[in-house]
DNA sequence: GTGGTCTAGACCACC
DNA sequence: GTGGTCTAGACCACC
C-alpha cells in the first residue's frame, strides 16, 4: 500500500493518511492480520514529521481499524475490514441526507437532484478515462 | 418575512438566520431595495443575542446579498436575487461533487448512489407527508 | 435651484437634499438672503416625505448655513457663503490627507498618484463632453 | 510580522490589524502557504481582544487573502499576493474618484487640487524626516 | 494547542 | 431609532 500526501492539500496531513490507510483497507490491500507500514517508514516515504503519522495511526486505533503492539507495529484487527465498510456507509449514508435536505431548501426537485449526480459520476467517468 | 432558530438544531444559530434570509430572497418574498428586519428587531424575535444576528447579516453582505446603510438598516442589493440563486446552485453542485466522489472511495457504483439518494428523498417525502 | 432626490442612491434622502442646497450656495445660486424653496414645495417636487425635507433643513441649520424664520421659512444666512465654502474646503482637506496617507500604506508614489488624480479628472472632463 | 495597534486612532482595531496583515503580504513578508500568527497570539501582543483579532482574520478570509484550518491556524492563499495587490488598486482607485468627484462638487479646479496632493505629500514627508 | 460560536453588556456614530 | 465596534468570558470541535 502507499500512502500519499499533498501539503497543499487543505485537509490535514494526518487525515490524508488515515484515509489512505482505510482505503487500503477497504479494497482488501490491508487485511485483517496484515501490518501498517511502519510509522518511521511512512514518515520517511511521505516526507512528513514522525509524530503526524503516529497521530494518524492512533487515530485508526481509536476507530478500532488497527491495533499496535508494543515493538511490534499496527496490525488491521480482526474486523477491521467490516468495521471500516461501516464507518463509511455511515459517512455515506450522513452526505446523502444532508444532500437532499439542502436540495429541498433551495428548491431543486429530488429528479434535477439526481440528474446532478448522475451528470457529476459521468464527468468523473471520463476525466478517469483520459488519465 | 419569519425567520426561526432552532438551538438544538446542530448548525450554528448565525447560519440558520442567514439560510432564512436567503430562502426569503430566494422566493421572492425579500425582493431587491427591501429591507431586512431590523438586527434588534429578528434578536428579540428568535431570542438570540445582537451580535449573533449582526454576524449573520455581515455575512450576507460579504456575499453581495445584503447592503448595510448608517443609521437606516439592511436591504437587499439590486443583483442579491440573481446573486443569491448562483449561490445556491454553486453550493449544491460543491455537495454533489464531494458525495460522488466519496462514493468512489467507498467502492459505491453510482446505481447504488443513485438509489441511495432516492431512497432518502422518499423517506423525506413520507416524513413531510405525516407532519 | 432644483433639487433631484434618487431613491436609489445608497446616500441617504436627506443627504441627497442637503447636498443640493449646500452646491446652490457655493454657486452662488442661493446668496445671504434668498429664500430657500419651501419644505412643502420640495416635498412635491421630489416625491419625499416633508419630514425628510424638515429634517434636511434642520440640518443645514446646524451649520449654520440658513436659517429659519417662523412662519415665513429658510433664508441663508450673511455668512452663509463663507461658512459653505469653508466647510467644503475642510471636508476637501481631509480626505487629501487620507488619500495620501492610504497611498503610503499601498506604496504608491506621490508621482503615481498624482498622475492617477490627473487621470481620473481627465476622464470625467471626457464623460463630461458627451453628455 | 509585527502587528501594532493604536486605540488612539479613530481607525477600528480590527481594520488596523487587517491592514498590517495586508502590508506584509503586499511587503513579501507574509507568502502564500504562510501561516499568520495565532489569534490569541496576536491578541496577547497587541493587548486586544481574541474576538477583534478573529474578526479581522474573518474579513481577511472573506476577501480569500487567507484561509483558516480547523485546529491548525489561517494560511495564506496560494493566490493570496495577487488578490492583495489587486484590492489595494481597487481601494486607491475608488477613493481618488470619489476625491475627483468632490473637487468638481466644491468648484476646485484639477491643478489647485493637484497642489493640495502635492502639498500633503511634501507636509508628510518632512514630518517623516524629523522622526 | 488551534479556530468557531455565542452571550451579555457597554459605548459609539449616524440619524 | 439604526448599525458598528469592542470587551470579557464561556463552551465547543478539531487536533
Amino acid at each position: 500500500m502507499l500512502i500519499t500526501v499533498d501539503l497543499s492539500n487543505p485537509k490535514p496531513v494526518y487525515l490524508q493518511i488515515t484515509d489512505a490507510v482505510r482505503s487500503a483497507i477497504a479494497h482488501g490491500s490491508l487485511q485483517p492480520g496484515d501490518r501498517l507500514p511502519a510509522i518511521r517508514e511512512t514518515a520517511v516515504q511521505t516526507r512528513v514529521n514522525r509524530n503526524t503519522v503516529g497521530r494518524a495511526y492512533l487515530e485508526l486505533e481509536h476507530q478500532g481499524l488497527v491495533r499496535a503492539r508494543q515493538g511490534s507495529g499496527f496490525y488491521v484487527t480482526d474486523d477491521g475490514t467490516e468495521r471500516e465498510r461501516a464507518l463509511r456507509q455511515e459517512d455515506l449514508d450522513g452526505q446523502v441526507r444532508d444532500l437532499v435536505a439542502d436540495a429541498r431548501l433551495s428548491n431543486t426537485s429530488t429528479e434535477r437532484l439526481l440528474e446532478m449526480v448522475r451528470e457529476c459520476a459521468e464527468t468523473l467517468d471520463r476525466g478517469d478515462d483520459h488519465e
